[in-house]
DNA sequence: TATGCGATATTCT
DNA sequence: GAATATCGCATAG
């Protein structure tokens, strides 16, 4: 028997009852489960192995000053997606947390890539494995996510939902956030320690 | 390896 | 006008 990769379909839905409510507990329980991307025929899939916590009264969180057309999303029960445009370049996942009615959500930070990867390289216009989706960004563009994904179920069958482990993440580090300058000391990040897919500036933010 | 800068849409002041 | 939950490329050490 030949070693198989890891098959998104075979891969279980999350359930949203599943899903910790509590915003810090749901950016931890998220590392090391998978994000699957549907496009047409192709599956594209990764491990996560880094998130950020936005929880409820963060000043750093877009819900802070109220729900707004950008944020409306994250007033969302959770299990959904907010997906945002930030610096003119660079689209950004998140799932949303708490109760409905309640702005916060998780910032998916990092994928080890999984299905589809040779489709990533080409949206990503890399050929490297750890540049693929290594930063909130370049995992949005790995994935091909825009704003039409805004609000959409990931607890659901459609087109990017969320699922089970395909392997149970090691140690799960946690350190400040990365890229905001308010409630900077925080320690709302949350990865799996020493991973190469891990996102960062320094090795002491990747567990190393 | 580290630091600096331009790109550039959207929101905030 | 300034700031932003970023990236890629340039340059210096």
């Amino acid at each position: 028997m030949p070693k198989t990769a890891p098959i998104a379909q075979d891969v279980l839905r999350l359930s949203r009852d599943s899903l910790p409510t509590d915003t810090a507990e749901l950016a931890r329980y998220l590392v090391g489960k998978t994000i699957v991307r549907k496009i047409g025929r192709s599956r594209l899939s990764g491990r996560i192995v880094e998130t950020e916590a936005y929880p409820p009264g963060d000043a750093s969180g877009h819900a802070y000053r109220g729900r707004t057309v950008r944020t409306k999303s994250l007033f969302l029960e959770r299990g959904f997606a907010y997906v945002y445009f930030i610096y003119g370049t660079s689209y950004m996942l998140n799932v949303t947390a708490e109760e409905p009615g309640v702005g916060a959500g998780v910032l998916l930070r990092a994928i080890e890539p999984l299905d589809g990867i040779n489709i990533m390289e080409g949206l990503r216009k890399t050929t490297k494995i750890t540049d693929l989706a290594r930063g909130p960004g370049r995992l949005a563009a790995a994935l091909k996510i825009d704003q039409r994904l805004d609000g959409i179920d990931l607890c659901a069958d459609g087109s990017l939902w969320l699922g089970a482990a395909v392997r149970e993440p090691g140690a799960i580090g946690k350190s400040v956030r990365i890229g905001i300058s308010r409630e900077v000391d925080r320690r709302l990040r949350f990865f799996e320690t020493g991973s190469q897919f891990v996102s960062g500036p320094s090795k002491a933010l990747r567990g190393i």
